[in-house]
RNA sequence: GGAGGCGUCGCCUAGUCUGGUCUAUGGCGCCCGCCUGCUAAGCGGGUUUGGGGUUUAGAGCCCCAUCGAGGGUUCAAAUCCCUCCGCCUCCGCCA
């Protein structure tokens, strides 16, 4: 939720945010025509209950007749201050409802625009041209079914369509990639976590999972639990209502979890292989700090999840997302796409989000400051997660035989293999 | 799964049975001041959070809410009732 102050401070602001959003601009207006109503509501209501309270204390020390007049009196009065409150409670909901749609505030320089409208900020490494190496390169299913690493048809077999197993070197990979992950990250001074993965309705709204995106998300209905789709839900709701120190700095976490999403509305997208999945792993980086200092924490999220792609040693872009494309609580994103060679274009791979105030508005984490607490500003970034980068590696470092060149950061992770080897899978 | 107990403004705590004088008691800690070669002790004051109003703004002042959360009863709720959350104890079950 953006700051109501700021709002009504800089209307315009808000306006020209949401029109970068391609959202409604209009919903400005609705919280400022809500918030004048429950201002004159509220100020009613604390009049009449002040009046109450005072008659309060006079009814306390009246006796037998003069008591029960005051009383027959005072009864006016209470259903007024009834019906007074339940109108400024009305129209501070309205208020809220209407806030609770407007996105985060994009930082100035954000592309406008939908989707497509992203900048590229910066190209890493040259793909490699299959066609001057003079072979067709496999793609990773077909490269991880030669290496006993990934298994689509069982995993549909025992859960449906996009899930699978990881077998193997398939299996290896991953806990390697999540071991780099973490491994960089606590070199960078991030505390390593094992968040839950299983969290409260208040959390998941808290985070601002359940604005636009409710239905990408897994909920338990006996348990009135949702299954969280990355730990920054998890992350975010640690510190909620609580008020935080950070004198010594951010405050600078990475959980390692697995992440399940719907993929409601991606039918028919990505199909193959595990690309696009139900459950995957994920090493998510996450950072409480002072507003101001939110864009140097950006770019040092930016800066290690580079360090990670590069330790990777693959071909990768950065792209500076449009404002259509953030989110409701980030007001900068940045992504960082790897090259896959069978698709021939860039894909997601990591992304990392600055949500100032926004999210930890909602779930009231604060800090304390000379004059009094205000609202802290969270920041997220993927370290790295289990499928994609399992994608790129084997698509980018295939050899023509289908083993699989292993870079060098990985290698301590794998045991100090080098190359993977094709196999007979087992029980094929 | 069953039974019971508990949750008070940083920490501890009084108040809850018997609703009003609670503007929530006291201690510890912390902050400011006084006293004092220095320190300690002592003395005085302050110390939840959020919101609204007043104000150019801040300070100050006034008001409302806040006793785990939400609802209810009542002229009036920390106090009575209901639901939920958390912690603790015992029993059962599983390891």
């Amino acid at each position: 939720m953006i700051d109501i102050r700021e709002l009504r401070a800089d209307p315009d602001r808000v306006r020209t945010s949401q029109q970068a959003r391609g959202e409604d601009p209009g919903l400005v207006d609705q919280v400022l025509s809500a918030d004048e109503r429950h201002r004159a509501a509220l100020a009613q209501f604390e009049t009449s209950r002040a009046e109450q309270k005072a008659f309060g204390k006079t009814v306390a020390q009246a006796q037998g007749e003069e008591k029960q007049a005051l009383l027959a009196q005072v009864k006016d009065l209470a259903a007024r201050v009834k019906q007074l409150e339940a109108e400024a409670g009305a129209a501070a909901e309205e208020r809220d409802a209407a806030m609770r749609r407007i996105g985060n505030i994009v930082v100035e320089g954000v592309p406008v625009g939908g989707e497509d409208d992203y900048v590229v900020l910066e190209e890493v490494g040259v793909p490699r041209d299959f066609a001057a190496e003079g072979f067709e390169p496999k793609d990773h299913l077909e490269l991880g079914e030669l290496l006993g690493a990934i298994d689509t048809v069982r995993g549909a077999k025992v859960s449906g369509a996009r899930f699978y197993y990881l077998l193997g070197v398939g299996a290896q990979l991953e806990f390697a990639l999540m071991g780099l992950a973490q491994a960089i990250a606590q070199d960078e001074g991030f505390v390593p976590v094992v968040a839950p993965t299983l969290v409260r309705p208040e959390t998941m709204a808290g985070a601002g999972f359940l604005d636009a995106h409710a239905d990408e998300v897994y909920r338990l209905e006996a348990d009135d639990l949702y299954l969280t789709g990355t730990s920054e839900v998890a992350l975010a709701g640690l510190h909620a209502d609580e008020i935080v120190d950070l004198s010594a700095g951010p405050l600078r976490y990475a959980a390692t979890s697995t992440c399940y999403r719907r993929e409601a509305g991606s039918y028919g997208k990505d199909t193959r292989g595990i690309f696009r999945v139900h459950q995957f792993t994920k090493t998510e980086m996450f950072v409480y700090c002072r507003p101001e200092d939110a864009p140097e924490e950006h770019e040092n999220l930016l800066r290690i999840e580079r360090r990670v792609l590069d330790a990777l040693e693959l071909p990768y872009r950065v792209i500076d997302v449009a404002a259509g494309d953030l989110g409701g609580p980030a007001a900068r994103k940045f992504d960082c796409e790897a090259w896959i060679p069978t698709q021939g274009k860039y894909r997601e791979l990591t992304s990392t989000s600055n949500c100032t105030t926004f999210q930890a508005r909602r779930l009231n984490t604060r800090e304390r400051t000379e004059s009094g607490t205000r609202i802290v500003a969270t920041l997220n970034g993927t370290a790295l997660t289990s499928t994609r980068p399992i994608i790129a590696l084997l698509e980018n470092h295939q050899q023509q035989d289908g083993s699989v060149y292993v870079p060098e950061a990985l290698r301590p992770f794998l045991g100090g293999v080098d190359e993977l080897r094709p196999v007979v899978p087992p029980g094929a």
